[in-house]
Formats: structure tokens, sequence, C-alpha cells
DNA sequence: ATGGTAGAACGTCTA
């Protein structure tokens, strides 16, 4: 077993155990840090954006079937990005998808775990050229062409490797496989010449300072490491802008998950940005809006995961 | 050295 330093053991504790410190929390982060609920339906932002699209990591589809109803009802989008929907192809509900008015899915999932799908009410063509990760064989990515022509944009749909516990990648295999697959990702796209392309999921990296409860506490906790940050950047900076912090200023909090292991998420609030939108530069001056959709973590049988949506003018 | 919760699937892995 490895060794993990006390300082980490002391955040992972402080996350999961917050009924027994409230006054610290409350006094180290009184308010949920700007962070706005959404109650219940959601106008589009701003003038006539074209394109609304939410990811999500579900955490289990079938499960929350009833859950990804009530969003889709709540917002309207037109593209919906899952992660972690562990479902193989063949048990994927497809007639219970398509009745939320997405007429076009592409999936692509295994038994147990991982698990990617895009939802969409136009036409999408899938773009077959996604390398198999680190080979293998996982669900991780899938990629479309929404539209055609000029106007076309294409989405890529990621669930990048949690990472383990240990943040070592020669004790921990799962760990180098997340190092692994950023630099992979890396080098893959930034071999590629990129137009109106969205790269939205689950990348398990917070990579800013604010992007956690405590940056000094986390960076010894997989998701904050500087492995996985300088990693995830130089993704980034392959041909994207990070489009949640076009609307959010990078000096405040932005959280899309909270552990399951605490006993009140809202009142902790030891969250972190696991999930992203990213955007190929020509989209900055179509992008329209942007929501953390918060209250999501309330719901019946929650995600751990809340859902992010972005609007993006035609 | 450790524990907490959740999901898939029914023992144990993964997050």
């Amino acid at each position: 077993m490895a060794s993990v330093c006390p300082d980490a053991w002391i955040a992972i504790l402080q996350e999961i155990s917050a009924a027994f410190c409230h006054s610290f929390l409350f006094s180290s982060c009184a308010a949920p840090c700007g962070e706005k609920n959404i109650l219940v339906s959601l106008p589009r932002i701003g003038n006539a954006a074209d394109m609304r699209i939410v990811t999500w990591n579900i955490n289990s589809l079938r499960l929350r079937m009833p859950l990804l109803a009530r969003l889709c009802q709540d917002t309207s989008p037109d593209l919906v990005c899952l992660q972690e929907t562990k479902v193989p192809d063949a048990l994927f509900p497809l007639a219970d998808v398509r009745a939320l008015g997405f007429e076009h899915v592409v999936f692509r999932g295994m038994k147990g775990y991982n698990g990617v799908a895009i939802l969409s009410r136009q036409p999408v063509t899938v773009l077959e050229e996604t390398p198999d990760w680190c080979e293998k064989g996982d669900c991780r990515h899938i990629a479309v062409r929404h539209g055609t022509g000029v106007n076309a944009i294409d989405v890529h749909d990621f669930y990048v490797p949690a990472g383990g516990d240990v943040p070592d990648p020669v004790e921990n295999p799962k760990f180098a496989h997340k190092l692994a697959f950023v630099e992979e990702a890396r080098a893959w796209f930034s071999a590629r010449d990129m137009r109106r392309t969205v790269l939205v999921g689950d990348l398990n990296i917070a990579p800013l300072e604010q992007d956690v409860w405590s940056h000094k506490q986390l960076l010894r906790i997989v998701s904050h490491t500087p492995a996985e940050t300088e990693r995830l950047l130089a993704w980034q900076q392959t041909g994207f802008i990070d489009a949640m912090r076009e609307f959010v200023p990078p000096d405040e909090k932005l959280y899309t998950w909270w552990s399951y292991r605490n006993r009140d998420w809202s009142a902790s609030n030891r969250g972190r940005r696991l999930d992203h939108v990213w955007v190929t530069p020509d989209l900055r001056p179509a992008l329209r809006g942007m929501e953390v959709l918060r209250a999501a973590r309330d719901w019946e049988k929650p995600s751990d995961h809340v859902p992010v949506l972005i609007d993006i003018d035609g």
C-alpha cells in the first residue's frame, strides 16, 4: 500500500466529514461562493442562441433516466453529452432517450464502467477517426459533427480516467493511465487543424486554484496535482479556450462536482471543477451564456456531478 | 494505516 502524505489525508477527511467542523466551514467559505442555483425553467441566455449544449457525468444513465428527463424539460438543450453512462450498447435505453426529443443518438458503452453518449435533436455524423486512447478499448470519447457546411460544429465528449487515489504514476497504474491519456489527447489535438470545435466532458482535473475549495490542501490530491493540471492546460492550449471561465473570472470559485462522501455537500461546499467546456477561439464571439446547474446536486438520487450548460450563437 | 458513499452487479472493482 502506498503512503500518502498527512496533508493529503487531512484534505480528504475534511472533504468528507463536514458535519464535525461547521464553524471552520462557515468562516472559510460562508456563502456558496457566488455560485447560482438554477431553479426550474431556464430561458435562453442572451439573444438568439442557436445551440445549447449540456454536458453531464450522469453516473448511470439507466438509473437516472428520470433526472435526464427533468434536465431536458428544464433547459431544452439541442445536444446532451453524457459521461459514465455505465451501460453496454446492447442495453442502451434508446427508445426512452428518443422519447425526450433526441432522435439522433450516438453512444459508446461497456459493462459496468465508463461510457459516453451524445443526444441530438438534429442529425449528427460520428467522427470516426478518433483513437483508441491508451489502447485500452475504454469507452471514454465520442465525437460528432452537428450541422453541415460553414455552420457545422464538431463536438467532442470526453470522460478522462479518474486516476485512483495515489498521485504517483510509479506506484499507481491508474494515475499513470490518467497522465498518459491526457498526454495522448494533447498530442492528437495538436496535430489537428481545428475550427468551430467544442470539447466537453468530465476531464477529472480541476486546473485552476479557484477550481477547488482549497488549492493548498488539494495540491497532493488526485485531480489537482501539478502533474495533472500542467498536462490538462497543455492539452487545452492545443487550440481551445476555457469557455466556462469566459463567464466566471478565474479568481472566483467554480465547481461542478461534490463528493458523495459528505454529510452536507452544500453547507461545506467542498467542490471541484472537474467538468469542462472548451471551444476553439473562432467560437469565442459566439458564446452567449454558461450555467453550472448546481441545483441538480439536490435532485433525488443525484449524480455527484452537476450538468454544465453552454449557449453558442449560430 | 485509515474511512466515508454510490453504482454495476452479486463479488469486488471503480469513482
